[in-house]
RNA sequence: GGACCCGUAGUCUAAUGGCUGAUGACGUCGCUCUCACACAGCGAAGGUAGCCGGUUCGAUUCCGGCCGGGUCCACCA
């Protein structure tokens, strides 16, 4: 076979944008099928991951849009973030900081045109039915005023609230961070046990890894049931270097005994524990670390040091003072930023938080409203929900994001939030409209932007144009499918949830589908560090697109895979496969007119191959519906190579050399039938070779300019016939019998046969098979009894 | 500690409460250049379905436990 497959994909990707196949079309009139499609990074690649799950999302469209609907297939980039940022200041060799936001921002979306040129290109080489004219970027001014609007309905909601609160802060980067930007690290790091004294001159010794919090301590605490402790509770005890502060002991069942020394002090803060219990004991909070993650003057001695430095310090100190009792070396868990890797701090800054805690039974109840693919998903997001601990908080203090639409008066400290006519706004330029209600007109805006989530979880509003089009979102939204991966359900897709619950009171999209997780080929996460990667356009340069969807298309959804190359191998023989059977059915059906099947000229093997034609249509369309695309394609494969192209198109090889007759017609129809129903059942999958063979061969059944915009095939209950089945299922039986017996004889598989003897189960069915088993094997005479075994005798 | 997923030939997988044929691919080994296809065809070898127990007339398939692999969440100062 001659045909360059790189050439032909491109060939036919470049008629597709040419012709526009994939646009969508707002006038139609059929129903609107609608993909909340996840955006990707602007990193300027698409890697294995993106391709596995887009294409997955792509069956699915170009299924729908065969099955009549009105396909809305966006596409979007995510440019809203920290990676982009930094991605963009080393590219320009600029800082964000030294440019307005405004002005940084359109740097940004210039800045990265690059890289999404260059990903839209590898998205297109893997065939994605993406209308292009439907792009977003997070960062651009709809999603700005979509995220700012939503900011502003919160509002009026009265969903939104600041506090000064506990915050989980990054100190290298300087930002608050939220709970799910933490990342679990395994720290080597020492136990420092450190003797206290109370008041009234008793020991009282605690374990600790974090010593240089001892300024912050505010209550030390043991369990009640300890007897060795049980004296010290209600006790004061002296904390050195803070000029004699004492603090209190208090009795608290979530003190392990068994751990440490069995007694802990308490610091704001320490760790999340600390900041249960300073709920629970209503201390004041002693706060030592700066945002920058120095301490301050609280801190003493410590003054001016960071983490790191202070705990040498203190343990220096304790040691000279006679504090210290003894060091030991301990593995523990330290949460760190996911992204600098930088154990975080816990330190009180005034942010802005989305109320939502006392909606989490109606999250996981409205959650059972999505129809989840598959459904064991939704068993994340419960967990997730069920234990959520804090509102959801929002700031982010960062100088690249969207900006809070809101000032506050510098006069009396009121919160103005922005008209929303004006969005999107900047604060930090613009000024907002007339004067507070206490009469100045100075005011502050808003440093800090918005957590990133809060635009992302927006974008089926985005996609449906909430803020803009007010016509086409009742019209779109809600959305009809969100495929996103199994890492980010806590994330994506809950706070889409509870965005729309918020803004629309109702889900935002009717169907979750949740894909898992490319490995590299020994089951391990693909990294960089790892040196593991594996680039799509790699193998799409050595199989081609379709043989890289085809690998794409066989995995369970849901499932991690870890890369296998051999599937792609696999898939490039299916295709050649189909364009050699396409070949010779284009020649066996020469002259004969397309679809027209006349069922009384039908033989034993048409019959059988037009029922299990029609099963596998039904079958398939089933799976499609359950968005089970492996359980699609397998069957559709397996069909087509296995019965199709191994005994069908052998059986009927005679009659159609032979056209004039009948027999010989009937067969090139059935043979043009099979052919046409397969492509279009592959067509979501391999849209370029199945492009391909329509144009060159099929063109009197093309209604439209493309394959793709073909109509999926129905199938035919009338043609599912069992027995036919069964005759057709003999007839391949014993011709795997004969050739069996060929080969053992090693002759050829068209070496004429004199005569036959078999045993079959029954007799009358064989009388029905018997024509075409002659026909296949070049046998002149069979002779036949009935016996329970199946066997064959051939005499050459 | 909580939740979830997975465990089928050398490798990767499919379907399935029972047809002593458990599917197919890749790989391996034979035979065949047979007029769609040697980037092929035909065929062969290869599995006590992780282990144990239960339900059942019957389990790879359902239930429970264990072991092993993985993911998410929460974590002891």
């Amino acid at each position: 076979m001659a045909l360059d497959l790189h050439e032909m994909e491109k060939k036919w990707q470049d008629y597709w944008k040419g012709e526009g196949i994939y646009k969508f079309d707002v006038k139609s009139k059929k129903p609107v099928y609608s993909i909340d499609t996840p955006p990707p990074t602007v990193s300027g690649t698409m890697h294995m991951g993106h391709a596995f799950a887009f294409t997955q999302q792509d069956f699915v469209a170009r299924y729908k849009k065969m099955a009549g609907f009105n396909v809305f297939h966006p596409f979007g980039f995510d440019n809203n973030g920290l990676a982009t940022a930094l991605m963009v200041e080393k590219k320009k060799g600029i800082k964000s900081k030294d440019y307005s936001r405004d002005e940084f921002i359109k740097i940004v979306l210039k800045g990265t045109e690059e890289e999404e040129k260059r990903m839209r290109a590898a998205f297109e080489s893997i065939g994605m039915s993406i209308d292009w004219f439907l792009l977003y970027r997070t960062i651009d001014d709809l999603a700005r005023k979509t995220a700012q609007y939503s900011f502003l309905d919160l509002h009026r909601q009265g969903r939104l609230y600041q506090k000064d609160a506990p915050t989980m802060w990054c100190p290298s980067c300087a930002t608050a961070i939220a709970q799910a930007e933490l990342q679990d690290r395994e720290e080597e790091s020492s136990f420092v046990y450190i003797k206290f004294e109370t008041t009234d001159g008793e020991k009282i010794e605690i374990a600790t890894t974090r010593p240089e919090l001892m300024p912050a301590c505010v209550a030390m605490h043991v369990h009640p049931d300890d007897k060795r402790y049980k004296k010290f509770i209600g006790k004061k005890v002296k904390i050195p270097f803070t000029g004699g502060r004492t603090v209190k002991v208090f009795a608290n069942r979530d003190v392990d005994p068994e751990f440490g020394t069995g007694a802990v002090y308490h610091c704001t803060f320490g760790d999340l524990d600390d900041v249960e219990w300073i709920l629970e004991t209503n201390l004041p909070i002693i706060e030592i670390i700066n945002k920058d993650g120095t301490f301050n003057e609280k801190a003493g001695i410590l003054k001016g040091l960071r983490t790191g430095e202070a705990r040498k310090k203190i343990i220096g100190e304790l040691k000279k003072s006679g504090h210290l009792v003894k060091q030991e070396p301990i593995k523990h868990v330290v949460n760190v930023h996911e992204r600098c890797k930088t154990p975080i701090e816990i330190l009180t800054a005034k942010q802005w938080f989305v109320r939502y805690l006392d909606l989490k039974d109606e999250f996981i109840a409205k959650g059972s409203l999505l129809k989840w693919v598959p459904s064991y998903m939704k068993k994340r997001l419960d967990n997730w929900v069920n234990g959520l601990k804090w509102d959801w908080n929002i700031s982010r203090q960062r100088h690249y994001g969207v900006p809070f639409p809101v000032w506050y008066c510098r006069k009396c400290g009121s919160v103005i939030v922005a008209n929303e006519k004006d969005l999107p706004v900047d604060p930090l330029k613009d000024r907002p409209k007339g004067k507070c209600k206490c009469g100045s007109n100075e005011f502050v805006g808003e440093k800090d932007t918005l957590d990133t989530w809060f635009t992302s979880s927006l974008t089926p509003q985005i996609n449906c144009k909430w803020v803009s089009d007010q016509k086409f979102f009742q019209k779109m939204f809600p959305m009809d499918l969100r495929p996103q991966g199994h890492d980010i359900i806590a994330l994506w897709a809950f706070n889409t949830i509870v965005k729309a619950l918020f803004h629309q009171k109702q889900m935002p999209w009717k169907t979750i589908s949740i894909n898992g997780w490319i490995l590299d080929p020994e089951g391990k996460k693909m990294s960089k560090s790892l040196g593991n990667v594996i680039k799509p356009e790699d193998m799409v340069q050595k199989y081609s697109a379709d043989s890289l969807r085809y690998w794409a298309s066989l995995p369970i959804l849901g499932e991690d895979v870890p890369f296998m190359e051999k599937e792609l191998v696999a898939g490039k023989k299916f295709i050649t496969k189909m364009l050699n059977a396409a070949r010779f059915v284009s020649m066996a059906t020469k002259g004969v007119k397309a679809g027209k099947i006349d069922k009384k000229k039908l033989l034993a093997e048409d019959k059988a191959i037009l029922s299990r034609l029609n099963r596998l249509i039904k079958e398939s369309t089933e799976a499609f519906e359950r968005f089970e695309v492996s359980k699609a394609i397998n069957p559709t494969r397996n069909f087509f190579w296995l019965e199709f192209a191994d005994f069908y198109i052998e059986e009927v090889k005679t009659r159609v050399y032979n056209k004039k007759d009948e027999s010989g017609k009937a067969a090139a129809t059935v043979l043009e039938e099979v052919m046409w129903k397969c492509l279009l059942l592959l067509s979501p999958f391999l849209p370029h070779t199945t492009e391909e063979i329509a144009q060159q061969h099929f063109k009197k059944r093309l209604q439209g300019k493309s394959i793709h915009l073909e109509e999926w095939p129905k199938a035919d209950k009338g043609m599912i016939d069992e027995n036919a089945e069964e005759i057709g299922e003999l007839i391949n039986v014993v011709i795997a019998e004969m050739r069996k017996q060929k080969t053992a004889s090693k002759k050829p598989l068209n070496t004429p046969v004199k005569k036959a003897a078999v045993v079959v189960p029954s007799l009358e069915k064989f009388k029905q098979a018997e024509d075409a088993i002659k026909r296949t094997m070049a046998v002149e005479e069979i002779e036949a009894k009935e016996g329970k075994e199946l066997v064959v005798e051939l005499q050459f």
